[in-house]
DNA sequence: ACGAAAACCTAGCGATCGCTCGGATAATAG
DNA sequence: CTATTATCCGAGCGATCGCTAGGTTTTCGT
């Protein structure tokens, strides 16, 4: 298993205290944000105590310090690393070039990724505090959101008139991700229902396209 | 003998211990409320211990014990008051009988509801413990689905043919609160902005009204 | 093999947490 | 008035919090 350098933030009191070298230590790393998000999953935010989460994790506490400089830097890393995952994996697969394809492989990527444990991903997005995450959350958004821009100009005959392709992308991936998210948290197990997959997409198709596309 | 008329919520953790019956008690636990918000908007939820929301009230912690089983009850209490207003507030104007503007009434109540005080409405749906918030949720999102479900099947001839009107009122009214709470949270200013509102209706319209409406 | 660096550990500090308890004070009922 | 209930108070308990200091063990480079 490679270890990604992105997955590593720069210096803040969100990212990494130092970098693990031997295995064992970023095993030990990647133990203690498997023990976060088991308990973090499990019984909320508030019993994720960082004394908890060393013992969880088969870890001492002072090891934890030793790569995290606080407890919400734990939850930035977990967030970072599940969002770089879900990023790679969308863009590794080949992007469709028909709008509707594609709208219809980003839609189910989204949910595919709530979709493989929708109350730690729940959890993370609501009941972290907001500051730990922002600044995780932004990267890859707005790596996301040059991609989205660029396929909406790429395809603007077949979209209805819109001034702003900007303000537009921002608000499909709004909606979307917070549509998924909201399921995800209230109503999780309909998150396979493949009807919510199809309005979604629907939704979308339908206010973005011209209507004889 | 003691007759108990427990008014506010059903019993549980997360209702009030008893009901303030003087007009100082009543003052008391509006404060308290007031305080929670405040902190919670300001500081986030980690920093809004009781005993520093007491101090801020004005009111000693016993005070606080006095009418509030436990922390997360305030929080409870204050997410019914709030959901209860803007359900009130919603319903008291006559609703539009037309569809088109019966969506534009709902999605722009619903903005702003959310833009009376983004970021405390956005601490409420994110930082604080879902559990105190779950059961709260519940009572005005039932209330509301009964009148949407309604409302759909009273013009059923204008809508696509969509097999579960139950289904489609819920997935609407996830998509526009998520949305409105997703900008809230990541992006308050941009509430104002007229294209988020007009957004918001024309893909709400678009997804449910047939085409030659 | 050996010194340096990396990793790991334990004991526990100071602070703060949620919350209780016993009693003081104010409003109300009879 | 008096008795009773409602309200308010704040010292402080036990538990736990996030986190550190200082030392031991393991691995690596040479």
């Amino acid at each position: 298993m490679q270890h990604d350098d992105r997955s590593i933030a720069a210096n803040s009191v969100y990212s990494l205290r130092k970098r693990p070298r031997q295995a064992r230590a970023i095993a030990t790393v990647d133990a203690i944000l498997d023990a976060a998000a088991r308990i973090l999953t499990e019984d909320g935010y508030a019993a994720a105590s960082t004394n908890r989460i060393a013992e969880r994790a088969g870890v001492s506490i002072g090891s934890l310090y030793e790569y995290f400089p606080g407890k919400e830097a734990i939850f930035a890393e977990l967030r970072r690393r599940e969002g770089h995952k879900f990023y790679r994996e969308l863009i590794a697969q080949p992007r469709p070039q028909q709008p509707r394809a594609a709208i219809c492989h980003i839609v189910r990527g989204r949910l595919n990724w709530m979709r493989r444990d929708p109350v730690l991903y729940a959890a993370l997005e609501t009941e972290v505090p907001r500051a730990a995450i922002a600044e995780v959350e932004a990267e890859v958004f707005d790596d996301f959101l040059g991609i989205s821009v660029a396929f909406l100009e790429a395809h603007r005959e077949m979209l209805r008139p819109e001034a702003d392709l900007r303000f537009l992308a921002e608000f499909l991936m709004h909606t979307v991700s917070a549509t998924a998210n909201t399921y995800g948290l209230r109503a999780p197990d309909q998150l396979d229902d493949p009807r919510l997959e199809q309005a979604m997409i629907e939704m979308v198709e339908r206010y973005l396209l011209k209507d004889d596309c």
